[in-house]
RNA sequence: GCGGCCUUAGCUCAGUCGGUAGAGCACCAGAUUGUGGCUCUGGUGGUCACGGGUUCAAAUCCCGUAGGUCGCCCCA
């Protein structure tokens, strides 16, 4: 049997519903903010990826889907929307064209890991993305669309963990304190680590190994090297998140993986969801614009894990509940009644109604069978009797009453 | 890339001491000829993941591979 490859799953018909809704919902909440879509293309030049997402990052370093095209060129399966995000308003100049640009996504990306619990090879993404502000205003913007996500898919018990890179000028300040205390306690440190700590030392930080946990307690913190403007920004969001009922928990050894933030960076957690308890984060990437060649733009993103948020909906009983796969089943008492039930179904469903009709000439029980099992509200019964009447019986499965009614009422 | 556990019907699983397979659910049909759900009866359905080895004989024992799952690393 040929089977998908590894990491993939099909998204079958008895859970499309659940992937319609997670899509729609996603709409409806970016639209409340104004927000419009955005689609770019699945796979881009490698080095959308290696100079947007950073050379020293577990998803460039180990995580990429990349091959050689028949031309030669390096190919990469997004692993993620922003960095292919900012090259399409690069492209496009869009970002010259209005003072602010507002997108949303909902998509599939691709990351080369083996699977487990709410991680995948092909995940998707639901994401937002909020172009040239550098005010907080627009950090609190994105976090509260993210929470308004949250709070309309019934999740409630997340935890929202938020901190502060600081500017430039912060973050080189707090670079050099970290790593003389790291390189002081450097033999206490995983390999792992220690191989991080010349690569891109922020990320020490995020190390789960036990090991590593002891040292990182004692690190100074990121917050005490802020400089006075990125105090301020991180302060004014802070308190906007106050003052829309946010709440929230200042981490400040949250780095987050990836090499394009400053300032604000946050994640939400999830405790259904085992080992990988993140289901969305983002954060301010003010540097990302120039470093693909474009003009210095501030911007500041977040996305969630489709996957992930499913399974939170499934642990806390919030999946919706399918809908019926039509209003009326039409059904043939006798094989001869066919092309009756075609013809009334057909002008049912111009008058806008979903129809099913039975196609492997079953008997009438088991036509009666299959409507009740699809939980189809009504019969349309076409039987010799009421055919010599012009009319038909119409069943309300619900409460198994059905009444004789004229076809031309019926279609009326 | 590494590790634990797992792989028998569409699904969830039994299968003893090696003797070439069963149940429940689902599906299909029927229960005085035109009525679903409940109940009863019957039926369809298996490359026992794949490849090799041991044996007279392997779902069962051994080796390998693939896949799943949960972790590690990291992330959504």
């Amino acid at each position: 049997m040929i089977q998908a490859i590894r990491g993939t799953k099909d998204i079958l018909p008895d859970t499309i519903d659940y992937w319609n809704y997670l899509e729609f919902t996603a709409k409806a909440v970016s639209e409340s903010f104004g927000y419009k879509e955005i689609r770019t293309p699945i796979f881009e030049k490698t080095e959308v990826f290696s100079r947007g997402v950073g050379e020293g990052t577990d998803i460039v370093n180990k995580e990429m889907y990349t091959f050689a095209d028949k031309g030669g060129e390096s190919i990469t399966l997004r692993p993620e929307k922003t960095a292919a995000i900012v090259r399409a308003i690069i492209q496009s100049s869009l970002y010259q064209q209005q003072p602010i640009t507002r997108l949303w996504y909902f998509a599939p990306f691709f990351r080369y890991e083996r699977p487990q619990k709410g991680r995948l090879r092909q995940f998707h993404q639901f994401g937002a993305e909020c172009i040239s502000s550098p005010y907080p205003e627009s950090d609190v913007e994105v976090i509260s669309l993210a929470v308004e996500y949250c709070k309309s898919l019934g999740i409630e018990d997340y935890k929202l963990l938020i901190n502060s890179l600081g500017n430039e000028q912060s973050r080189i300040a707090y670079k050099e304190v970290l790593i003389k205390y790291l390189l002081e306690n450097k033999d206490k440190l995983t390999a792992d680590s220690q191989n991080r700590l010349e690569q891109n030392p922020l990320r020490v930080l995020d190390s789960k190994a036990e090991q590593d946990k002891a040292v990182v307690e004692g690190s100074p913190n990121i917050l005490d090297s802020l400089d006075a403007e990125s105090k301020l920004h991180f302060e004014t969001v802070l308190s906007y998140l106050d003052k829309l009922g946010i709440s929230y928990a200042i981490q400040p050894r949250l780095v987050r993986g990836l090499d394009y933030y400053s300032h604000t960076v946050f994640e939400f957690q999830h405790s259904s969801l085992g080992s990988q308890d993140s289901f969305g984060g983002g954060g301010r990437y003010n540097s990302l614009f120039s470093q693909l060649g474009g003009k210095e733009t501030p911007a500041v993103g977040f996305a969630m894990g489709a996957e992930r948020l499913m399974i939170i909906l499934e642990a806390i009983g919030k999946l919706p509940q399918p809908e019926p796969v039509a209003d009326y089943y039409l059904l043939a008492a006798d094989s001869k009644f066919i092309p009756k039930a075609i013809e009334i179904a057909s002008a049912l469903r111009s008058k806008g109604k979903k129809v099913l009709t039975d196609l492997i000439r079953r008997s009438f029980k088991s036509q009666m069978r299959d409507a009740g099992k699809l939980n189809i509200p009504y019969v349309v019964i076409i039987a010799e009797d009421e055919l010599s009447r012009d009319s038909l019986l119409l069943k309300n499965m619900l409460n198994g009453e059905q009444n004789e009614i004229l076809i031309k009422e019926f279609l009326k």
